[in-house]
DNA sequence: CAGATGAATGACAGCGCTAACATGATATTG
DNA sequence: CAATATCATGTTAGCGCTGTCATTCATCTG
């Protein structure tokens, strides 16, 4: 058994201790005040390097982990960042979130994350739930909120950050996303450049996003005279590959004459491509296929998906950037930061 | 600002307060004893209900939020699970991810989580990052793991869960998953059965659990007198779709006789599917295609995918279940979970 | 060499909460 | 009705760490 490997030179503890190693431990085994082994952890050029040393090997025989709680409380600072986003089972979150990880990682700060499934009622609950931790800063999905929700963070005073789109409502603090209505308005413009005129749209989960990319697609077919309502399938599923064909099959059925289809994700995409592989339907001659975010499986597909690439794993990292620079003193250039995004054409449109 | 609204009210904090509000606030607005409004919310039926009634109303004006690190020193308890996975990004740990966040939501557990990038050494680091924090338990991920890890999950002295397989290994404390051996040679033993003979495998990344999917795999090629060598084509890039395009290129370059492929999971069999389709190759008349997982699009790609489904979500929930009962002093069944996996025959092989 | 300076270490209190025990009020019992 | 049990609330101390200020001692300066 190694725990306590030591255990004969430790404090006794009260009762209420589970008997774990603690700082003065470690400085009742060096020969020191507890606060010396303190700064040897926190400030060590402000002991002397023979001590340093001497500290540094107790610690490790010792097998001495500091405690966060105890340190946070005396500090009233947490080193964490609470993330809320919908759900990390959707690639384009877990993209998200790996940009915040990798971003707090040498920064010396944990993630605490929470899942909404797209509820604003579940999202009041686990930012409430979030708070109880105190994180140093939070990250929150979307510029949407309740209004219950906007006065926890506001009484929390952490720096926040709202990310995935920026242009649209209120930002709380700061921001960091691209306009899905100015997305969805430039794969109309593109499919319109292309010829095609009797043009769809499918999307699943409709959230409040997918909701302005079609609003943005939508205005652009209005401008430009075409179709507005016919070519439209939508529906609240949550998306997956399977149901872009599905749709595509129901759109289809309806209206066998759409001539290209923008599907809300590339999920969806994915799917419809599939079905149309299925049906023997030619990609893009009798049918053009454009998805949205540019996932891994976009470039390869036959025919490779034309799509638009968002800035996932940016947004991340630069929302987790704008905490820890704020948290640091340090002034941020600005408040609102839009990635954009890029129009990926391929061969599918 | 709403903020403290009710500062007037508020104690004089030391300077060392940040000013938010606490318990001993709560208790002054109500007129009762700090210890009586924590009670109020962890042991509700012990005071009075009229009071209780009062205290909640007190901590809504106030927007009171409990401060998790002082309870968690006065309990040495911080209700957070800690998770090794080797990457967010990899759908596979992503489905485990949010078995265990669904699991621990509703326990009132929180969910650290930490990125090895399948290297030990950084499974070190953020080992010792993780018990920083001193979670009430700890997943991690395999049963490949250096002394010094060990040592430091037992000096930690709290129960711990080492997910995704089974059957190998020294098990420190408790463990959920399958073998890959089996499913390995269970996907061999198939292929056979259909009668290829020049059966292939390609992998990427080649982790542990990877390696023993493969040999697994090749032991049942040796045992039916079958090729175990010129087939096999892997690398240590990281998986993705792409990848598994160019594997299969680079594999039918050298071997263009080879009738079968096994995937080292479904990314890279789509991507050899995708390439298949592209040389107009026909799956599975001329060439069989196999993956590992059942991810998303299995079932939807042309063909379909012949893969081995694997438990991801139940892997995360039942691990999480486990830490938890262990926490609650409820005795597990077993200390060790195999929850096998499912050969999916479609239309690929 | 008195006085000033700086480097290294320590003493003490307090961060916000709760375990453990104490107290007082009310209900119950033979 | 005294003895006892029960319920509701309070007092005290301490969880492990660090901010703040105090102390010690070596070094430097004119």
């Amino acid at each position: 058994m190694i725990r306590n490997n030591a255990g004969d030179k430790l404090s006794k503890n009260g009762s209420r201790s589970k008997g774990r190693v603690t700082l003065s431990d470690v400085a009742k085994v060096v020969g020191v005040s507890a606060i010396t082994v303190s700064r040897a952890l926190n400030d060590p050029e402000k002991v002397n390097p023979k001590l340093r040393v001497r500290i540094e090997q107790a610690i490790c025989e010792l097998n001495y982990v500091p405690n966060r709680a105890a340190r946070s409380l005396a500090t009233s600072s947490t080193q964490t960042l609470a993330v809320v986003i919908p759900t990390i089972s959707n690639t384009v979150f877990s993209n998200v979130l790996k940009g915040i990880y990798d971003q707090t990682t040498g920064h010396n700060y944990e993630v605490l994350f929470a899942n909404t499934y797209y509820s604003l009622q579940n999202e009041e609950k686990v930012i409430a739930k979030l708070l109880a931790q105190h994180p140093d800063g939070i990250i929150t999905t979307g510029l949407d909120i309740t209004e219950r929700s906007k006065s926890m963070l506001l009484s929390a005073n952490i720096p926040l950050v709202q990310i995935m789109e920026v242009g649209t409502g209120e930002v709380i603090d700061m921001s960091v996303g691209f306009s899905h209505f100015d997305a969805g308005a430039s794969m109309a413009q593109y499919l319109i450049g292309q010829g095609y005129r009797n043009i769809g749209f499918i999307g699943a989960q409709m959230d409040f996003r997918s909701q302005r990319r079609m609003r943005g697609f939508i205005s652009k077919l209005a401008a430009s005279g075409l179709e507005t309502d016919k070519y439209i399938l939508t529906t609240t599923t949550p998306s997956d590959v399977k149901l872009g064909g599905q749709l595509l099959a129901d759109l289809l059925a309806n209206q066998p004459d759409v001539d290209a289809i923008f599907c809300n994700n590339d999920d969806l995409a994915y799917g419809a491509i599939f079905e149309c592989q299925r049906r023997k339907l030619r990609i893009p001659e009798q049918i053009a296929i454009a998805g949205f975010n540019d996932l891994d499986a976009s470039a390869s597909i036959n025919p490779s998906l034309t799509t638009i690439r968002t800035p996932l794993y940016e947004i991340g990292s630069s929302a987790a950037a704008l905490l820890i620079n704020t948290l640091k003193g340090r002034p941020n250039m600005s408040k609102t930061l839009d990635l954009g995004f890029e129009l990926i054409t391929r061969d599918s449109a």
